[in-house]
DNA sequence: CTGAAAGCGCTTACAG
DNA sequence: CTGAAAGCGCTTACAG
């Protein structure tokens, strides 16, 4: 590979007049810019980013976790960062933990080793140290869609999940359901706790409690789309009819949703302005050399489509 | 951040020896050992990859270039190698191309830029330049289900496409169609021109040609299962029915395929064994440091499900 | 067994 | 406007 050193004796001029006008911060005589230029050109120099990183101190990189690349809302996160974050000059290192610890140590031991300059969590183990461990090194850790958390040092993006629940069983409810259930991946995923939470509170608010699926659920709510079409996968298996014998709500409105064959009834979260927001909440961050300390909830809006209907008799 | 030098100063060694005791590779007194791993754990040290990277003048880092990762065969290529790449402790960087020429060339500057090690392309623009571009770099470089290739320094690994269309076609033709269409991304993907072709050769056999979907196809047949998925919902907002009045056929088998409400008849082709491969051939390459130049094809197996049957009358 | 020295490929004050 | 020099944080022969 040709170096900084190859390009300077090509255009006859020291390394330092290269470096001035390939960052073109430096004044440079036109004359010998042309020669650089040409120099640059001819041999088809590409600065070397390792070097530069370790005299810069900073990778320009920075790191995103997702539970499953396969769910298109967290594929949809992880196009968006990275698109927000090459724009950026900032490459992005991703990690498809499935929400095991260990998985989500090593990455972070990886990122730490390469330096990243901050992280973006989509989703984590119930108790995960992940935030903690990144935290203490100073590396600036946003959480998105995963809700709030007691650390003041990290930043919080999110859909408002009260309100989103609230919108789902006030639909549910007014179609005649008195017997909902909420399915998620508990034991993994940090996230799922959440919206429970504000499930039940709406359920309260109506004077009800959760049921089981197996208990005579006349409808049930996902914790997101990908496992409401597998619950829905579940129920029709067993002969269950969806929406005639259980309602079935999601939560993303992954581009799914909206197939014929399947036209869920869920929330629509952005996971593209989310993600959009906290590439740019997590440089700034690492830019100023602090952490994130933002809060933000974004609006969420129910979508009815054909997966929910009135109970039976 | 500590570095090598703090913790030399603390365990009251040089930096050669702290570094002899982190590689392993030197003999070093047990008692200096010993003072030496005290002093990492209680500053908390973690090696400096970049700086690492530039000495040793090699990334430990790959790039993978994907169309879309939103659809669930490329999500589980990506995750695959990444699986694969972390255990041989290489880090992946992901382009999201959509096959948008500049999009390509953009993330082969960053990459070539951050002297990854290696690149696996799943997925790229019809004349793409971006092999080339990377090949003439040295950087070694393995085609992923995206077909054979003119230049030879390129490593190739797919699914066995012509054997895969000819089972289809002989599946289709055996139910009684006649009347079959192709539907694929054309203008952008490259792949799609491939299966294209098989599939011509096993019509042809059969004494037919390709007819347009509009044309009263009585079957299609996608380029892949995401395809096959959008194709049956385009189908069924025109009010045709699927299998009954058209037959539909994917590829990929992603897990969606055999969901209750898809039922997908496709082709199983094995993203996590082709990522595993990819990731072996490549790193080994860029070690040896020479291209790829290894050509395998994968076998593939037809899935009858739900969306083939006989045509009407 | 241990350490001084050179070097990976850049950037960045600082002289001139 | 241009270049010599130091330094980012490691590794790697090589002396001792």
């Amino acid at each position: 590979m040709t170096t900084l050193m190859d390009v300077a004796e090509r255009a006859g001029v020291s390394k330092s007049t290269v470096s001035n006008v390939i960052r073109g911060t430096t004044m440079v005589a036109e004359e010998t810019r042309l020669r650089v230029q040409r120099a640059i050109a001819e041999t088809g120099y590409h600065p070397n980013a390792i070097a530069r990183s370790l005299k810069a101190r900073t990778s320009s990189a920075i790191g995103i976790v997702v539970p499953d690349l396969t769910n298109p809302f967290y594929a949809q996160l992880a196009v968006g960062v990275e698109r927000a974050a090459n724009a950026l000059g900032y490459a992005v290192l991703t990690a498809n933990t499935e929400c095991l610890p260990e998985t989500e140590e090593q990455a972070a031991r990886a990122w730490i080793e390469r330096r990243v300059d901050g992280v973006i969590i989509g989703g984590m183990a119930l108790a995960s140290t992940l935030p903690k461990i990144l935290l203490d090194r100073d590396i600036p850790v946003i959480l998105a869609s995963l809700g709030e958390f007691d650390d003041p040092r990290l930043g919080v993006l999110d859909h408002d999940d009260a309100a989103a629940m609230e919108a789902i069983v006030a639909h549910l409810y007014g179609l005649g359901h008195r017997r909902l259930a909420f399915v998620s991946d508990h034991l993994r995923e940090h996230a799922g706790e959440r919206r429970y939470l504000g499930f039940k509170a709406a359920l309260k608010k109506r004077r009800l409690v959760p049921i089981a699926i197996d208990d005579g659920a006349t409808a049930v709510v996902a914790h997101n789309d990908m496992q409401a079409i597998a619950t829905i996968d579940r129920l029709e298996r067993r002969g269950l009819k969806v929406p005639d014998d259980v309602s079935v709500v999601g939560f993303d409105d992954i581009p799914l949703a909206s197939h014929s064959r399947v036209q869920l009834t869920t929330v629509r979260s952005d996971a593209v302005e989310m993600s959009r927001r906290a590439v740019d909440l997590v440089i700034k961050a690492a830019r100023a050399n602090r952490t994130v300390s933002h809060r933000e909830f974004l609006d969420v809006q129910l979508i009815v489509r054909a997966t929910t209907a009135r109970p039976r008799k």
